[in-house]
Formats: C-alpha cells, structure tokens, sequence
DNA sequence: GAATGCGAAGGCAGG
DNA sequence: CTTCGCATTC
C-alpha cells in the first residue's frame, strides 16, 4: 500500500477524488464528509505525485477563513511554505487581478474598494442628485437590485430599451451610480467580480495568459456559486485547465445572494467528462442527527442525490424544547451547558447558533447574568466600526484623493466648519463638470464661489490631508496609520465623545495601529503596504472580537458556523418567519403590498385569532382578501375589509 | 449656515 | 443599539 502521507488515513472515495486521473471532477460532499480535507490532500498530491507546480494551481473559495484554512493545511501536508499557490476567495483573487490589469479594466492604479456601508451611502448620494423621493425609492432595495443584476453579468446597457418605468429608474439610479463610482476610481463587492469578468471575455490575450497559467482550478463551496463566478470558472478552465469542483447540492445557504445551485447541475454541460465522486460517510454527527437531517434535505428540489451515513453510532434522539419565549428560551440553554459542565464537558465544546446576529443579545445578558463567560463571532466586526471607518477614510484619501465616499465622510470631521450646505454646493459642481469632490472643492474655491468661512475650512481640509500624505510617505505602514489617526485630528476627536464609548474609540482607534503593525502584504503582491492593508480593510473585515482562548460557551450565526464542530449544539429561534427567514419563504425576491398597504410578510394582529404574518393576498378593492399564518391556528384567508387586522411593527 | 441635542424608526447572512 | 431626520441654539 502507498505509504504517503497524502493518501494516508484517506477512506476510498476521499482516496478516489484525490488520485483521480480524469481531468475534471465533481465532488458532491455531504456535509461533515471530509470535504475540505480532500482538496487539500488533491492539492498536495497534484504537487507531490504528479509534479504539478504550485505555480500552475488555482484554488477558489467563498470565505477568508476557508482560504487561509486551506492554505495552512496545503502547507503543512506539503511540509513547505506555498507561497505560488494561489488560494484565495473569488473577491481577492479578482482584486488581485485587477490590480495587476488596472489599466486594461480602466481603473486608476489606486482604485479602493467599497464596502456595503460605503456602497449605500454613495447610492443614497446618488439618488438624491437625481432628486428622487426615498420614501418610495428606498435605497435599500435598490442597492440589493444592482448587486443581484452584477450577480448576474449584467450592465445597465443589457436591457435595452426599457419599457417598465420602475425598472427605467433602477436602470438610471444604476448608470448614475456607476459613473459616479468610475470618477471616483472606486469599485464595490459585485464590480470586482464583474470587472475581471469582463476583462477576460473582452481581452483574449490575458485571458489566454491565464488559461495557460493555470493547468488545474479548484472550486470550494461549490453550490454558493452565482451566475458571474460560474462564469469565471467556465472562462478560466475553458482552455482545457482540469477542473475540481467540490460542492454539497444539499448545502446551498446562500440563495438569497443569488447563489444558483442549479450550477452544479450545469456542470456535466459545460465539462462533458466530467466525473462524479460521492463522499458519503459522515464523520462528524451521529445516527440520530443524520437521521433528522436527511429527513429534512429529502425535500429539497434538484437534488442529485446522496445518502449520509455514520459508522459513530445511534447517539441520543435530537430534542426539541418550547419556550414560552426567547428568555425562557436562554435560561434552558444555560441549565443545559450547566449540567454539561457538571459532567465534566468544556464549555467551548457547547455552541448556541441562531439565525442573525441580533439574537445574541438575549443569550448574552442571560451568559453575563449566569456569570457564564462566552465568545461572539460575528456581528459589528472590527473593520467596520465607525472610528475606524472614519481613520480608513483619511488613510483612503493620503492614497487617492478623488475618492468620494471618504471624501464625505471625513471633510467635515472633525467639525471644521463645513456644513449640509456646501456640501451641497461640491456635490453639484462635481456633477455638472464630472470630477471629484476633491476636485470640485478646489475649483469652487479659485472661482470665489463659496464663503469665506467654507473656502477657508475646506483649505484646511485640504491642507491637511496633503500634508498627512507628505508625512507619511516612507514611513512603516504602522507608523502611517499612527501618524493619521493623530495629525487627522480623530483621537483628539473622540477624545471628547463622552463615557465609555469614547473610550472605546480610542481603544479600537490604537487597535488599529496594532493590526497595522501585524499586518503582512499577501504573498506575491507588489503592492505598498498601505494600499495593500486598505484593500484587505475592505475585503476581510476581521473578527469581532479576537480575546484570549478562555473556555468560553460559543455564539455565532449558523453561516458562521458552517463547517464547524462542537459537541453540544443549540438551535435557537427556531420561530415563523425569523428561522427560516421571511425572504425564504416568500421568495417570491419583488415586495408588494396588498391593497390594505400590508405587505407580504407584515405582522399583523386579528381580535380573535391572535398576531400573525401575511403570507398571500388576492383581488382587489372590498374583495380583497389575505392569507394570514397565525402563530396558533393556522393560516386563514380573511377580507381585508372585514377582518380589521391591526399591522404590527 | 453650522453644531448640537432629541425622538423615531429599523434591524440578515459574507466579501 | 444604531442611524436618520428634525428642531433648537450658536
């Protein structure tokens, strides 16, 4: 038998997918199966055994956790550093590639990326320069529109000539935004995707120049794949490139963000000789747990089929506990870890997963009161706190001044005098005569056409961030994020906030410098240190909390918890409409209203039946009627005219 | 015109 | 809990 550690401990279909000679695979890996142990060991044998240079591989996942989980366990098995490898998620990968072609995707060299907060706030921008009412264009959905449609490939000029006038204003909303983004050589999430997308299909020679790079692309997470990174894959293995595709048909989490899983059925398509491996052994739950699991994904529509099985043994029955709500609900979780304690278990074994991350709360008042400690992952994460948006923003602009959204949010902060007003005044002219903001308050300036006041706080803005951007230059990257946090003004800033919020900032504030410090450029990239650190700001938005390994009970959102294994777990909230989420059942993904101004998925309360959700409504004026799903009855269809149902927040 | 303080409203998942 | 829109004060 092979004595290599890469097969080694393989059971015969992780061996299979591992060896396999065929060019392309499709791995279809139930869940606690062994998948990301056999990419990795694919890896390691495509290097080892076959010859394979690091060089020559591409391995794509979803989330920065996986790639750097991949990437240690590459290196570890391999017993050598993998710094050729390219392993990343499709974000990184397409911003690295972006930053190499800059000018062949027609961004300037120091293009930054938009994070979902920025993104919305620049629409919300937008919008309002195109004078529209946001009680009935609320940006929210909108922003959603025009990520779903980039999901899809599309451009505003796709659609042609357009009749629908709701649609006319998405499709004017979406051009304005673009060009808006483009003079401020910005990019967001979906546009890096998109971008490197329409360079590969719009210049063949560099897409020829990967293709010919990379003789074998691996695909994690499969089944979470939209149409654009399909597409990706189909472009960039298209030239013969072996393909190994590892994904769960059963798994897919993230339909609401426009993952297809009919992609992996697409597959056999557009790889004719393609070969199918099922990993079906479970190593991870018992009987008893796969039962209830495969009970459940029976239902599941476009399924290829698969049949978990465990060799761990029956275990005990899955219990079902109901609260009379969500304290009683804590209060049971916590007798539970407690007599887990008691038996001698640890209790970072014991996990509580819930749906979204505003459930924690609850659970942590209850841990905090049991004087119980725990850890959160997940919700406001570091990167994304206010203070160090705001510090990120100067750091943004010393790079590229033409970048508007922290152009915005940091002239008039600290408070130096410049006001709604003339902001205003440099919105307008930077519409007019297309240029920045930056841009717009220079010229605005020479032409005496603001105040005195504004001309001269906007010159000490100005000022400022020039001569931040003298000073830093040079300095190590955490002596740059040092000296702009101070010289900028916002430690002295917040400083003055009150309490310990303020103090809070500060903290993160010098945190930030701290990450700085610890903060090595990714392996390859020629990039400077501080573009580099700004982009992986953006792309990687850190962990919420990142304290000592205490034995802490852990609390994270099921996404979060994808992958991971824990002895004792909770299933939390498991309520109508919040687990599965509203927006699931009602994928119906365009919101309407019935003729009463309720909405699908409103809550409403009826004087007999009790609170419930609207789930379906029908006709119109006196004859309409709703289907209404009572928390305890059932669902009814009730007259809207009659029914007198009270909406509820 | 800008800064500050207050009440009201909305809240999902990851890059 | 946060962000926002608005009224009041500087």
């Amino acid at each position: 038998m092979d004595v290599s550690p890469i097969l080694d401990g393989l059971n015969d279909a992780q061996r299979e997918a591992v060896t396999a000679a065929s060019q392309n695979m499709l791995v279809l890996a139930g869940a606690g199966s062994g998948k990301t142990r056999v990419l990795v060991h694919r890896i390691a044998s495509l290097v080892e055994h076959e010859g394979v240079s690091p060089y020559a591989i591409l391995a794509v996942t979803f989330t920065n956790k996986a790639a750097g989980e991949m990437r240690t366990r590459v290196e570890q098995l391999l017993d050598m550093p993998a710094g050729q490898l390219w392993i990343g998620t499709f974000h990184g990968l397409a911003h690295r590639l972006l930053r190499t072609h800059w000018r062949d995707a027609d961004l300037p060299q120091g293009f930054q990326i938009l994070d979902s907060e920025d993104q919305l706030r620049m629409l919300k921008r937008v919008m309002r320069a195109l004078d529209l009412d946001d009680d009935k264009w609320p940006p929210k959905p909108l922003q959603w529109f025009i990520n779903a449609r980039k999901d899809e490939g599309k451009r505003p000029q796709s659609f042609g000539q357009v009749r629908d006038p709701v649609l006319q204003t998405q499709l004017k909303v979406w051009t304005a935004y673009e060009a808006a983004c483009q003079r401020a050589g910005v990019v967001d999430f979906a546009e890096l995707l998109l971008r490197t997308f329409e360079l590969f299909r719009d210049r063949p020679d560099i897409l020829d120049h990967y293709r010919r790079r990379f003789s074998h692309v691996l695909v994690d997470e499969f089944q979470d794949t939209n149409a654009i990174q399909y597409d990706w894959i189909r472009l960039l293995a298209g030239g013969g490139a072996g393909v190994f595709i590892v994904g769960d048909d059963d798994q897919s989490i993230y339909g609401w963000r426009g993952a297809r899983v009919g992609n992996i059925l697409r597959l056999g398509k557009d790889f004719p000789d393609l070969q199918t491996v099922r990993l079906e052994q479970n190593y991870r739950s018992t009987g008893m747990i796969l039962g209830a699991a495969n009970a459940l994904i029976e239902h599941n529509s476009e399924r290829l089929g698969k049949n978990l099985w465990t060799d761990i043994g029956e275990g005990e029955p899955v219990r079902v506990f109901t609260a009379f709500n969500e304290r009683e609900e804590a209060s049971f979780v916590i007798d539970r870890i407690r007599e887990w304690s008691a038996q001698g278990g640890a209790r970072r074994e014991c996990a509580i997963l819930y749906r979204s991350n505003a459930q924690s709360r609850v659970f942590e008042e209850a841990l905090m009161a049991a004087a119980m400690p725990y850890r959160v992952y997940g919700g406001l994460r570091f990167f994304e706190r206010l203070e160090i948006k705001d510090a990120l923003a100067y750091l943004r602009l010393t790079e590229n001044r033409h970048d508007d959204p922290s152009f915005e949010r940091v002239v008039n902060l600290p408070t130096r005098g410049i006001g709604a007003k003339t902001i205003e005044d440099l919105r307008a002219a930077a519409r007019e005569r297309d240029i920045s903001l930056w841009q717009a308050s220079s010229r605005l300036r020479d032409e005496r056409r603001l105040t005195a006041r504004a001309s001269a706080a906007l010159e000490a803005f100005h000022d400022l961030v020039e001569r931040l951007a003298a000073e830093v230059t040079g300095l190590p990257l955490h002596e740059q994020v040092d000296a702009v946090i101070r010289g900028s003004g916002l430690i002295a800033h917040y400083e003055k906030e009150k309490g310990e919020r303020g103090e809070a900032r500060i903290e993160n504030l010098e945190e930030l410098v701290s990450a700085a410090r610890g903060y090595d450029v990714e392996p390859g990239s020629d990039m400077e240190p501080l573009a580099s650190f700004l982009a992986h700001a953006a792309l990687e938005a850190g962990e919420a909390q990142g304290s000592a390994w205490e034995d802490c009970v852990q609390l994270m959102t099921l996404h979060s918890a994808k992958g991971l294994e824990f002895p004792l777990v909770f299933l939390c909230g498991l309520e109508d409409g919040l687990f599965p989420h509203q927006r699931s059942l009602l994928a119906a993904a365009t919101p309407r209203e019935t003729p009463g101004g309720m909405k699908l998925g409103q809550r409403v309360a009826h004087a007999r039946f009790g609170e419930g959700v609207v789930l379906n409504f029908e006709g119109a004026g006196e004859h309409a009627r709703v289907e209404v799903n009572f928390h305890d009855g059932g669902t009814k269809w009730l007259v809207i005219a009659y029914a007198k149902l009270e909406p509820l927040r």
